[in-house]
DNA sequence: CTAAACCTTCCACCTGCTGGAAGCTCAAGG
DNA sequence: CCTTGAGCTTCCAGCAGGTGGAAGGTTTAG
């Protein structure tokens, strides 16, 4: 499939999927006019990166993160470790972006109407426990 | 406060600080000598500018959030309105890391041993339901 | 056959930091 | 009091991760 097609469904622009490839993050085959033919596995690499990008991730965590399935060679135990050690980091982020979540959604609903006085939520969202 | 205890106490580098002050997010007073001088209140910043920059919101909507506190004249509907999309996205965000973690999760236990072989496992990451 | 909508490369620009130089300030030891 | 080193200041350059636009080839629809 084209670029475009492929833009679509991964949900990235079609610049930032040339510039992914650029660093080398993927290698889509080209067609006889000269076009990028992209596979549903590119297409599912490119979803992945949208994905960890988006939840921030670096391009070369996420280089990692995707060489835990393309390369072969590797030593089982050490794509474990890397795995691991992703885990305990989505882990941490996923606690943080609930205590975010917490914080804005109290100040949502104690400080509807006009009555936003002093009350310091910025506490909450600094990540305090209350 | 002195920036390398803001530094400390928010998880940024003072480098990162100096960047935000120049960029407006935060205007903390000056000592007698020229050095910056932070509140509490600046570090509850400082620090809430570290999460929500870690879990990918730009610097932009981090403006907005922190906007959400400083900025007594807006219409409580629009804050209320700004606050409630800013959940939404945060909602999304945890619904993906969830869906990423179970992805890598079940690669670390499916995908032990030397037996790696076609299992594309990569749809998981890539967002699919199983 | 022409126009719109694709695609290509290349280069410049933008965001969000980050490192280093040059110089001032402050706290501790001799 | 003086030095020495850590910490602060500003400024400027560079890197990471894209993003916009020009110039030109291709494909599809009318």
């Amino acid at each position: 499939m084209n670029i475009g097609t492929a833009a679509e469904k991964s949900g990235l622009p079609p610049k930032t999927i040339r510039y992914y490839e650029d660093i080398g993050l993927l290698r889509p085959d080209r067609a006889g006019n000269g076009y990028r033919d992209y596979s549903t596995a590119d297409v599912h690499r490119l979803k992945f990166l949208q994905r960890s990008r988006s939840l921030g991730f670096s391009v070369e965590e996420c280089r990692q993160l995707l060489s835990l399935y393309g390369d072969r060679e590797r030593e089982s135990a050490e794509v474990k470790a890397l795995a691991e050690t992703k885990l305990a980091e989505i882990d941490r982020k996923l606690a943080e972006l609930a205590e975010l979540r917490a914080a804005l959604s109290h100040l949502v609903e104690a400080c509807h109407g006009d009555h936003r006085p002093d009350c310091p939520i910025i506490d909450g969202l600094a990540g305090h426990r209350h």
